[in-house]
DNA sequence: ATCAAAATCACCCTAAAGTATGACTTTAAA
DNA sequence: TTTAAAGTCATACTTTAGGGTGATTTTGAT
């Protein structure tokens, strides 16, 4: 990111003028106190506070701040699911053939026997055939209980 | 919080170790070497860089790291889908009465209208009387197709 | 108190759904 | 290529669902 770069080098030209700044400061301060034996310990003492204080500063201004991210997941609640997504997972715990999957996906349409045949163009007797294979492996007796536990398990909208 | 604290303090009892140790170093290299004016800027340097590198450290302990708090939606789906809300307006469109309406409730769970009947407390007729006004006034010929149509109006979970 | 809607139930009949079994063809995998 | 699963269809039978009609009782509103 060219922003951040650019951000990064002004900290360091402004970290070089301070610097610069700082040494202009003691070489002003060497010659207005003639530094003494007991007068140095005041001036490395400031001179310590001085460069603590710029080593915050930098610290503070150049380092990445540490994000701690945070996230919070929020219930989108999508009152028409439109976006359906099948329950593969369930989907194949049935082991439901193609055929199958395809009967139990317009009985779910609520179409009988015979409608289901004349669209898939088979006999009725296939259909049922399908539907009894169905059944057997949802593990329900009639055809609304397996369209009802087809919508529990995502397997139809 | 305490145990925060604990750590805080614990960082300003290192702090002043460290700067006690820092001066006796201080001390030690005054003692050693006889500071000239020409070794003077070496010296100061040396403070300069020491004391510089302590208080980046120090913030860098310190500072509590900005939290930065990102809000992801997710779409949860629920399989139990609880906070189902009755379509009051389709409801009313209908115009079932109250038991017609509580055996579409049935009839959408998979029984079958013996099982209905049981469960009400009434004959099979009775049941097979309620479901074919549900139907007429639903306009439909099926119990799948009913129960179709009413999760479609959200008239049922 | 009256009246209509709701709720109850019965009987008969048809349609649809579901069960059981067997057989044949197609398809995909070992 | 063999083999199992999937897909197809049929026949016979049982169960459940649904349509039509009529009747009685309950309930709630005027």
């Amino acid at each position: 990111m060219i922003p951040t770069f650019i951000t990064r080098n002004k900290q360091i030209i402004l970290y070089g003028i301070a610097l610069a700044f700082l040494i202009i400061l003691l070489k002003w301060l060497e010659l207005r106190f003639i530094i003494m034996d007991r007068q140095m310990d005041i001036y490395v003492g400031l001179i310590a506070v001085v460069f603590t204080g710029l080593g915050i500063w930098l610290a503070l201004k150049l380092r990445k701040p540490k994000i701690h991210t945070v996230i919070v997941e929020k219930e989108v609640f999508t009152t028409n699911n439109q976006d359906f997504i099948v329950n593969e997972n369930e989907l194949r715990k049935l082991n439901l053939s193609k055929r199958e999957l395809e009967v139990l996906q317009l009985m779910a349409g609520g179409l009988s026997n015979q409608e289901i045949a004349d669209k898939l163009f088979v006999s009725l007797n296939t259909v049922k055939t399908h539907s009894a294979q169905i059944f057997e492996k949802m593990e329900v007796k009639r055809r609304t209980q397996a369209v009802e536990m087809a919508k529990r398990l995502s397997i139809i909208p």
